[in-house]
DNA sequence: CAGCGTACTGTACAAATGTTCAGTCTGCAC
DNA sequence: GTGCAGACTGAACATTTGTACAGTACGCTG
């Protein structure tokens, strides 16, 4: 899925470019490293995409896009779950890895452009968060879920909640011995999660 | 509080560093930058630190320590709670920054070390997933809180929560319209997430 | 075949940057 | 006063890195 057939150069350039930049930050790549990778010369890079930052706007660009495509068909398993589609509770940012191959650097390159603050992560970040909003209003309306007096804020409250998991599963691998976008660590944290929106966190004084 | 009375060259470096480390990140801040700011020449940086990583380094122990005081500072609120102190539900993160100057660099500091993935950072996370871990079976045993069937996933649970609000709140200040670490966002914030920590987010099938 | 545009290479260059170092100044011990 | 250790400066160096460019190979069009 989603296996680009385009080999020539330029693509792979670009492929190439996305997983350096997922796994060491833009940063700390350089250029001559994105070429030995894509096995062309420095010089090519420059050719096809003018310079470094064109580069950068081009893997971007393509993420986003990704991105967009990734989320109608995450959109689509909501509304027609299937066996073992795991509900809302466990959030969209499982679902989404779920439609990408096993070692995808997708998912590092949203986090880097979820977290640096620039128009292409606030852009991704308004996406994600109005389709949340939607089905937060629309679980409401449905009964699904208890109504807020603050649905917008109920909503970025879910959607961060649901994110956290993506940005911190390294630490959380690491520290608790659980990491949440592993198939087991996936069960284990989806389960206390639905657990916990479901029938609380804290007890009402008068229970 | 915590306003260092070091003002020898060598601390002005190390907190002239912090900010701007915390600001642009380390990678995109130069040495002669570092020692422009704390009115130096670059040769004196290295007279004291050795390297630019002897640097950060301190830096990071600098940080690290200083959450450990901290860290300390915001479990003894915890246990007192005075009369506008928020509770459990609205998270530790706003109990820590209530500690610090309003235009501290280190909240920004601690986000970085926090998405670092190095050690450093992990020892932060561990340290506060350790006290967020004891205090969730405290609550637990006192009543205060519902019991979980998994409670370390709990803990970790609420914990990023928690720091998801840190991490994103300049994302959720650009799209959502609130951020939840200016006094009225925490406001908001901290109303909703009580609320769907203690009715509940979800309905039950039987309701 | 001739011409031309595009993909592509490898060299060269200028700027930035971490680091080294020789040397100066200051304060303190003897 | 003398000597010395440490703070501090400013110039210099080596490396890295983004980029420009001249030149080559190849395929398409006329």
């Amino acid at each position: 899925m989603f296996n680009d057939p385009d080999q020539t150069a330029r693509a792979n350039i670009r492929t190439s470019a996305l997983e350096l930049f997922a796994a060491k930050g833009p940063d700390a790549v350089t250029i001559r490293e994105i070429a030995a990778a894509a096995g062309v010369s420095p010089g090519l890079v420059l050719h096809h995409y003018g310079s470094k930052q064109g580069l950068r706007n081009a893997v971007d660009e393509y993420v986003a896009a990704l991105f967009e495509v990734l989320t109608k068909g995450s959109m689509a398993d909501m509304a027609a779950p299937g066996a073992d589609t795991p509900g809302v509770a466990s959030g969209f940012a499982e679902l989404l890895i779920g439609h990408l191959p096993p070692h995808s650097p997708i998912p590092a390159y949203l986090r880097r452009l979820l977290l640096a603050d620039d128009p292409a992560g606030r852009q991704i970040f308004r996406t994600w968060y109005n389709l949340t909003l939607a089905l937060t209003k629309q679980g409401i309306a449905s009964g699904a879920m208890r109504p807020s007096a603050d649905p917008e804020v109920r909503a970025a409250f879910l959607m961060i909640n649901d994110l956290a998991t993506m940005l911190l599963h390294k630490n959380l691998a690491a520290v608790v011995g659980v990491d949440p976008l592993t198939p087991d660590g996936i069960a284990r944290w989806a389960a206390d999660a639905i657990d916990a929106y479901s029938t609380g966190v804290f007890r009402l004084e008068n229970e």
